[in-house]
DNA sequence: AAAAAATGCTTCGTATACAAGATATCATCC
DNA sequence: GGATGATATCTTGTATACGAAGCATTTTTT
C-alpha cells in the first residue's frame, strides 16, 4: 500500500491523460489540439468574445489563451480585431472555414464523450460529473 | 445547454488542475514540482530503478521521464548510474538529501489528498477513486 | 559470426500551463 | 489636463507531456 495509486492527485492526472488523448487522437484529421477545439466551441456559442472573456470562460491563463489563439489564427480558424470602443480589447471572431467544421467538431466532441464515460453505468456518469465539480 | 461544463474532458482537466495546484503551493518550500515529488515517492517505494521502470509504473512517456530526472539530478536529489549488466539501462537513487525529506514529503502528499477530498464525503471518496480507476 | 530486430534512453519539436514582468490603453482624481 | 492606478493583452522563462527521430546496446535470426 502506500502507493501512487492512492493519490488523488495521480488518478485525476491519469485519467486526464486518457479522455485528453481519446479526443487528441479524433482532433487530428482537423489538425487542431484539444483546447483549440475547446476555444473554437465556446466562439460557436457566442462570437466575438474577447481574449480574457475566453480566459476566464474556460479558467485558463493569459498567456496560455494568447499563444493558442496565435495558432488558431495561423491555421485559419480565427480573426483577431482590436475592439474599436476599447482598444485594450481584441475580439475572436470564428472564419467561413471554422463555421463550416463547426457541426462535426461537435458531434466529434460528443462521441468522445460517450467513449470516454462507457465503462460507467448512467447512474455513475452523473454522479462522476457532480463530483468532479464538488472539487472545485 | 452544450456548454464545456458537460465536457467530462473539460471537467476531468479543471478537477486535476485545481488538485494539482494545490500541490504545488506545498511543494514549493522544497523547490520540488508535483512530478519530481512523485518520482521521488516511487523511488522511496523502490530504489534503484530503471529510468524506464518508473516511466511504466508512472505512466510517463521516456521523453517526460528523462527531462525531469536531469532536473532532480541536476537538483542534488537523485543520482544516475549505468547498470553494468545491461549498459542501455540508467539505474537512480535517492541521495541522502532525498532521504532526509522523505517522510515530510509524504505528509505533504497526505496533506494534499485530504484537502482536495475534504468537499466530499466519506462514501464519496472512495466512490470517486473506483469510477476514476474505471475510466482506464 | 554477420545481419536484423528489439530495447532503453536521449534529443528535438510542438503545445499546454503558470508565474512574473512589460506594454498599451483606459479611467479617475486632483 | 496631467499624474496615477487599473485593466487587457502579450512576452519570457520554466516545467510538463507526447510524438518522432536518433543513438548505443543487447538479443535474435540466419
Amino acid at each position: 500500500m502506500e502507493s501512487h495509486e492512492d493519490c488523488i492527485i495521480f488518478l485525476l492526472s491519469k485519467a486526464y491523460q486518457k479522455a485528453h488523448g481519446i479526443l487528441k487522437e479524433r482532433l487530428r484529421p482537423y489538425g487542431l489540439t484539444t483546447l483549440q477545439q475547446l476555444i473554437l466551441g465556446t466562439l460557436s456559442l457566442e462570437d466575438g468574445q474577447s481574449a480574457g472573456e475566453i480566459g476566464q470562460r474556460l479558467v485558463l491563463d493569459s498567456a496560455t489563451v494568447s499563444g493558442t489563439l496565435d495558432r488558431l489564427a495561423d491555421g485559419g480558424w480565427i480573426s483577431k480585431e482590436t475592439d474599436p470602443n476599447d482598444r485594450r480589447v481584441v475580439r475572436i471572431s470564428l472564419t467561413a472555414k471554422a463555421r463550416e467544421a463547426e457541426i462535426s467538431l461537435k458531434q466529434t466532441r460528443q462521441q468522445c464523450n460517450a467513449e470516454i464515460l462507457k465503462p460507467l453505468s448512467l447512474e455513475e456518469r452523473i454522479l462522476f460529473k457532480r463530483l468532479l465539480k464538488d472539487l472545485r
